[in-house]
DNA sequence: GAATGATGTTATCATCGTTAACAATGTTAT
DNA sequence: ATAACATTGTTAACGATGATAACATCATTC
């Protein structure tokens, strides 16, 4: 038998089917979102059965979650990366790569937030992932409040009115719902600064604080 | 040929199928979420055949379209029921129904911002419902600024920060995000007063306001 | 070198959105 | 009244998807 008629395919096995078909998800995933990400094709595309991911995925969410960690990875190590010397600018600053990051990778960041593609509580490692990226938040926060720059008050209520703040700033620009929709860091500075500074006016400050 | 063995359906045609399809998709909706909602499960159910119901919506995301323009049109509705007498209960009580409205129509309020399965720009109506429920908030934020209860500042800025904050509330605590997800009006409340009179320590209040 | 477990393959199922071709019904003009 | 037309249903079928079962191949280990 001639050699030019054997089966190009040197090995059965792949090799590397797992990580492969990771990176090719991801780059799908933020090419066209996670909607776009179809087993099958993943398959053909690699130059593999359809079934043999099964072997390395639970089914298709699990690949899904997977691609979730590595989004609340790069978040976390971005966040990690601001400067935490002077409290003020680290919170501004923790906000602007914040809401940067969700604009650099809108579709990864909706598979991250997305609550209906990946309910809580069922994959384990996005729920730990997603918690790590929140921690340098939090802990930006609890920093700035120990120094004696931010109120006194519960540190839950302080991460939870910035945490809203960023991820509904995000989710509604990359969503095009707000009018000046340019991504301009300039309205996320603002807006941080908003909640630093407060919105009332001079006269109204020390007035009625009570609630 | 007795009448017990005539066909029983009296009407060849429906006569209100697009109003029972709406119906049904959108309790099917509130309880299962968007993807639970197939156009041949709804026929099936409805006792008529999955082509039926393209006389009446394009397709499936059509359908799902119309779902969101009537949550938005319900979440204005609740919008405009809030006193509007006192500019600063209004604006908390603002976010307390919007945030509520969320949280008591988790499903459907996540198919009105689930940028990935409804894309803007592309279902008109969609649009300009959301518009109009934007519109209450922006109007109650123009009315405080007005009176002079607000700082002087672009209104798009202090509306972006606004919105963004109770989106982004919503979304966290309806998707388990936040550690204090009882969705507790308290949290609510403390977060948009944040908003209003800032997160600066006292001494802090009026000294490097430049950002 | 046989047994075993990991990793592929093919075959198959159920479901889905969607379209084409056709049938029944309601409406309107002649 | 009836012929023409528009509306709204029907059945049949296409192509694609996620998923499982049964079987084949390969690497490793006793």
């Amino acid at each position: 038998m001639p050699d030019g008629l054997k089966p190009l395919k040197v090995s059965y096995h792949h090799g590397d089917l797992p990580q492969q078909a990771h990176q090719l998800a991801l780059e799908i995933l933020r090419e066209h979102g996670d909607a776009a990400i179809s087993l099958r094709a993943l398959a053909k595309q690699i130059g593999v059965s359809a079934p043999a991911l099964y072997r390395h995925f639970i089914d298709r969410e699990s690949l899904l979650a997977e691609l979730a960690v590595t989004g609340f990875e790069a978040l976390r190590e971005r966040l990690l990366a601001v400067d935490q010397s002077a409290p003020r600018r680290a919170l501004i600053d923790i906000g602007l790569v914040y809401v940067s990051f969700a604009q650099d990778e809108p579709n990864l960041y909706r598979l991250m937030f997305g609550g209906r593609v990946l309910p809580k509580g069922v994959h384990p490692r996005l729920d730990t992932a997603g918690k790590g990226a929140f921690q340098v938040l939090e802990d930006t926060i609890a920093r700035a409040q120990k120094v004696g720059y931010i109120k006194p008050m519960p540190l839950a209520l302080m991460t939870a009115a910035a945490w809203s703040l960023v991820h509904g700033l995000s989710q509604l620009t990359i969503d095009g719902h707000l009018p000046s929709a340019d991504a301009a860091p300039q309205l996320t500075e603002g807006v941080v600064t908003l909640l630093l500074d407060g919105s009332l006016a001079d006269n109204e400050q020390h007035k009625d604080t009570t609630t």
